[in-house]
DNA sequence: TTGCTCCTCACGTCACGTGAGGTGGC
DNA sequence: TTGCTCCTCACGTCACGTGAGGTGGC
């Protein structure tokens, strides 16, 4: 990771932190500008993860702006189901005296990892997408069903093209088993 | 909904339990069949989404087949996001007097609002997952950081390409605010 | 009788939410 | 001084996991 003068924005931070930083952000300032709660800033600080740049003499914690990059990198591992656990041990690879090699293999198997699951989980919501819409299709015909309590109404069900062999299996659902 | 002799697979408990079903399935049968486990079961009937046909004298829970039906619809509702508070509300449609076409519009409701949520949800998984695949094409490159550890080696990183204004956001955070 | 499955508490986990009671900073 | 934000406990929530200690069923 070679320094340059020019950075995208989503890194603007990595060249404050090198630089040392100024730290004039509060907590409240960082959860604003990343949409997490104050409550969840304190969280990662206490696994590791975000730690503030300095603290008042009060005890309020003071943070310089490449948490914000940080918080949007935790938050994009965590949309793609890494746990903060998880997210730990990405974190630590620069850490310690294990060789580079080695540290990059480690993220490079958790990424590839992630990268199927990903894959089958969009196969998936895509699947249950499909039967949302169905389902909401086959619901707009129930319109009809105005005349009493869905116990008794649905059972005597007329609606042209709504017999069991039809019913979506999210609506189908809803009577099974109780 | 009206009952007819031939039904799909996924709605063969539908019939079974309207014809008042046999309950030969132990909570490790009903577990086995699903996938979940026989914690996860006792917690639905708790909730009141999965009632056992059944107890044997010995307390043992007894289901229908209409159990693994019931199972499989709690499963696709959390794979779209829902909590399963909310599917007991979805369970309860069929429960009180609320006239049919009342209780039919939340459900409506309740699906529409969560179709575009799994529309933004698949949107944002798919640039993550574009994010994912070009963090392994850099990290690919980072082969030749045999020499110690990433700490020393990446901060002196030589390969080409491998300016930070080309590092991926999911690999550039984990150097950024600790 | 052995072995497996089942039973009911009940505490642990994960990623926070939500007060309680008090203090810092402009 | 007022009002807002911050601080540290500490318990609650959600969807289970994981024993502990005991019993049912073939």
């Amino acid at each position: 990771m070679k320094r340059v003068d020019k950075a995208p924005d989503l890194l603007a931070g990595l060249r404050v932190a090198v630089a040392g930083g100024d730290a004039r952000l509060k907590i409240g300032d960082v959860a604003k500008a990343t949409g997490r709660t104050v409550r969840a800033l304190r969280l990662y600080e206490e696994l590791g993860l975000l730690l503030p740049a300095a603290r008042t003499g009060g005890g309020f914690r003071m943070y310089d702006e490449s948490a914000v990059t940080r918080v949007a990198w935790i938050g994009k591992l965590q949309d793609l189901g890494f746990t903060l656990n998880a997210i730990q041990d990405l974190a630590l690879v620069g850490g310690g005296s294990e060789p580079g090699e080695e540290a990059m293999a480690r993220v490079r198997a958790a990424f590839r990892d992630k990268l199927a699951e990903v894959r089958e989980q969009t196969t998936r919501l895509q699947a249950l997408e499909g039967e949302l819409t169905r389902s909401l299709q086959y619901l707009e015909g129930c319109a009809g069903c105005r005349r009493g309590p869905v116990h008794t109404v649905c059972r005597a069900c007329q609606e042209p093209g709504h017999d069991e062999a039809n019913t979506p299996s999210l609506v189908g659902g809803i009577r099974a088993g109780v």
